[in-house]
DNA sequence: AGGTGTTTAAAACAACTGTTTGAAAGAGGC
DNA sequence: GCCTCTTTCAAACAGTTGTTTTAAACACCT
């Protein structure tokens, strides 16, 4: 076996137990077993069961950074070029859309997708630490234009609105399965009508 | 030291570990080093330490339940009363006050707050259970009431809503101290304030 | 083929986990 | 005083964790 194949079924092992179990609730043991590779296989490529999860978030959040970026500065530009602010829900879907369709979209992805939401409220510092610092910029990024976006609004405001937004969105993605919370009523809606809804919600709510 | 003292010791010390460090991450050793008391306490005088986080629950959501269900059954009763339907923004109040009066203004509570906050989206299955078996009842109550806020949307609708709600006020409960995420501009905000945001985000939003 | 560097394998390591044990200390009634 | 029930304590238990180690197997080049 390559080096490239054990590592890649690693990789794909530990998304679905991180995601599933949390990282701190995953031994080694379980990922390696799931793989079919030997124990000391992630020490070996990896380095540590942290690398290893760093590793997971990178094959996912690189290039989905570099799309999210892209089309915000997009956004930014068309705005600068006919001197105008940046429609809300223009900044708002060049964030979101990106997003939600790798996370929710692709059934490949859909173990990463709770990976994602709990890494922003995870209790272990450490894996908080490893996921913000990974999408930190593009959020600074999201904040910058939203303020440009909501001039009448302080950056203060804006700041928490952002906040309410990325909980709202960031939730979605935890959520198992069918989410039944609510009797079953949540099952017989599409994912782009979901996202369609929350993009809706969130634009309204910070035109508040 | 009486039974009703080191219970309430390691409760205490158990809360405010539980809610920095996670349930998990958090051992039994470390909770009866910071009570002052000795290990086997723990096993002594709760069963176990799951059964330690269910009374760390209880102390607080106890209480919480009965207020939230009581002002939403006066809604509810108004309602009524007038023939008319319950107002939106006063549903969304009678549940987020109490909810957010508690965890935010006490400062005694503001381990519990993060504890709250994070076991929403617990990537343990265990603690997730637990909490929300302890604010299912209330949660159902509250779907409800939107429902009849909102009787031009469908339930299917009302649902996604109520979840993109719990996201933003979930989330805004995990955030640690000073939340500088965006530069430093969340500080110069009172609580008073953020709440007075955060309904009106999700009233506009629940209205799109 | 022979040698070289890389990858796997099983086993052991040291540290930590929640829980249990059995004896010691304490409290309260009579 | 003594007795009984409750509570504390230190120690040990059994299990799991991430990581290392040492040797074997493999792949590849000259």
């Amino acid at each position: 076996m390559s080096q490239a194949e054990t590592k890649i079924k690693i990789i794909r092992a530990a998304e679905e137990l991180f995601a599933v179990n949390g990282f701190h609730h995953t031994s080694l043991r379980s990922i390696t077993a799931k793989a079919g590779v030997n124990l000391a296989a992630v020490n070996y490529h990896f380095g540590s069961k942290e690398a290893l999860l760093e590793a997971v978030f990178d094959q996912h959040l690189l290039p989905l950074n570099e799309i999210r970026a892209g089309r915000m500065r997009g956004v930014a530009g068309q705005a600068a070029k006919n001197r105008r602010k940046p429609q809300l829900e223009e900044v708002l879907r060049s964030f979101i859309e990106p997003t939600l369709a790798l996370m929710l979209r692709d059934a490949e992805t859909g173990h990463f997708r709770m990976l994602v939401g709990r890494s922003l409220t995870d209790p272990d510092e450490t894996v908080r630490r490893l996921f913000l610092d990974k999408v930190n910029a593009v959020l600074q990024q999201l904040f910058q234009l939203l303020c440009l976006a909501l001039p009448q609004s302080s950056p203060a405001s804006v700041a928490w609105k952002t906040h309410f937004a990325m909980g709202a969105m960031g939730h979605i993605l935890c959520l198992q399965g069918p989410a039944a919370f609510f009797g079953a009523v949540e099952e017989d809606k599409s994912v782009d009508e979901i996202m369609e809804m929350l993009i809706n919600f969130i634009v309204r709510g910070m035109e508040a």
